[in-house]
DNA sequence: CGATTGTATTTTGGATCCAGTATTACTTGT
DNA sequence: ACAAGTAATACTGGATCCAAAATACAATCG
């Protein structure tokens, strides 16, 4: 027998998680100071492993630290956000070439599971749920490069882009595109036609980005 | 007035620039157990800022941590090197061509000088000071671009790969190569030639995947 | 003699406590 | 009334202590 050990959930996981669900949600705003001895109380432990939570976000660049005077969480302005997006998009490309190469049925079969559940998600209106699936989907493709340490630069900047989201995917028309968009791109991976899912990727973020630069926009009057 | 306060040094970040520093020059060896209460003794601090300082390392990627069991100096096999090498490639492109149209005659006066500093430290056989003056001068580059999230992972990944440097610097032939294509590429940079500048850069990446293949097969002898 | 279970030791994870620094509020002088 | 200096307060950084988990070792049983 040959059992995978589960590993432990230590308390600083934990609080790593609502940590990173807090910036997500946005219930941390950006650029609010994080009071550890607050966060403790509310949490129910210590300070130390809140401390260590913290690090783990400042080395990730989630979160500010400034030293004796505490941690903030990192502010994303317009021009911020369309750099790690960009950085974002340079990476998953050369993520895709690479997957489309070794990509398996089954692997296919996940992606359409994956923007299935992007679709029930958008209907029930789960905006948590569709964000979770959306990061589901993409990253079933760049899994399948079978590059490690891409993949977790791509993650890091994945939840560093995704404090907006749960305003951007509230709407209608969004979640529309997204769809359709996604269903390209399994389109695309099936036919194994490299130069058609890059051009896809390209037009998924870019309607992205506009859908972004609307919403600013908006955001500012 | 608006002065930037200094930011005092804190005990973990001595300690991390302790980490950094033998993970770099090998006195930690990848894939050797880190031990908490040894090293914390060792540099006669407590095993608070140990511990955070290894948080950070672990949101970079140079440890590897399981609960409960401590941490690792992660290994990096050639196939690892050459995924992170090539992540490195494609960011440090995007960042020269942003960078090339935006770049100073101060700027390129910096890059000159750190090149001087690669040569005069190689003649010296300081093989620390030539890794960090070599840094310098691709982050020179970089830092012109002004993208600072970009800027950061690029850190990461340089720290992240510089981990055999100081063997590699060692021979002669290597620091020849380096020197000759350094000044290619300060010379494109001058002539604002995008294309000189991605292909000299390419080639200068090809030049050092070479000579690690080679040393990689000598050390397996 | 080998394997398995129980025990001791080592090492990490978390809590509490203390010290030093930054921020805030208040007082005092002009 | 306003500014500057000072005192009070709040929060972070570090050390020590304790508990829990993992590893190493030994003893016992098949």
């Amino acid at each position: 027998m040959d059992i995978e050990a589960r590993p432990p959930q230590t308390t600083q996981q934990y609080v790593l998680e609502q940590l990173r669900r807090a910036i997500l949600t946005g219930q941390l705003a950006p650029g609010s100071a994080i009071r550890q001895d607050a966060l403790a109380e509310q949490l129910g432990v210590s300070r130390v492993p809140i401390r260590e939570a913290l690090k783990i976000l400042e080395g990730e660049g989630q979160v500010i630290y400034r030293p004796r005077r505490g941690y903030m969480v990192a502010e994303l302005a317009l021009e911020d956000f369309l750099e790690v997006y960009r950085i974002r998009q340079i990476l998953e490309e050369e993520a895709v070439r690479r997957a489309i190469e070794r990509i398996t049925d089954e692997d296919i079969q996940r992606l359409q599971d994956a923007h299935a559940d992007v679709v029930a998600a958008g209907q029930a209106g789960e905006i948590i749920a569709m964000a979770a699936a959306n990061r589901r989907f993409h990253f079933t493709l760049i899994d399948a490069a079978g590059m490690p340490r891409l993949r977790r630069f791509l993650s890091i900047l994945w939840d560093a882009s995704d404090v907006y989201r749960s305003l951007y995917y509230s709407e209608e028309s969004n979640r529309e595109r997204v769809e359709h968009e996604h269903q390209g791109i399994i389109d695309a991976v099936r036919a194994r036609d490299t130069e058609d899912l890059i051009r896809r990727l390209g037009e998924h973020r870019e309607g992205t980005v506009a859908t972004f630069r609307e919403f600013m926009a908006k955001q500012d009057t």
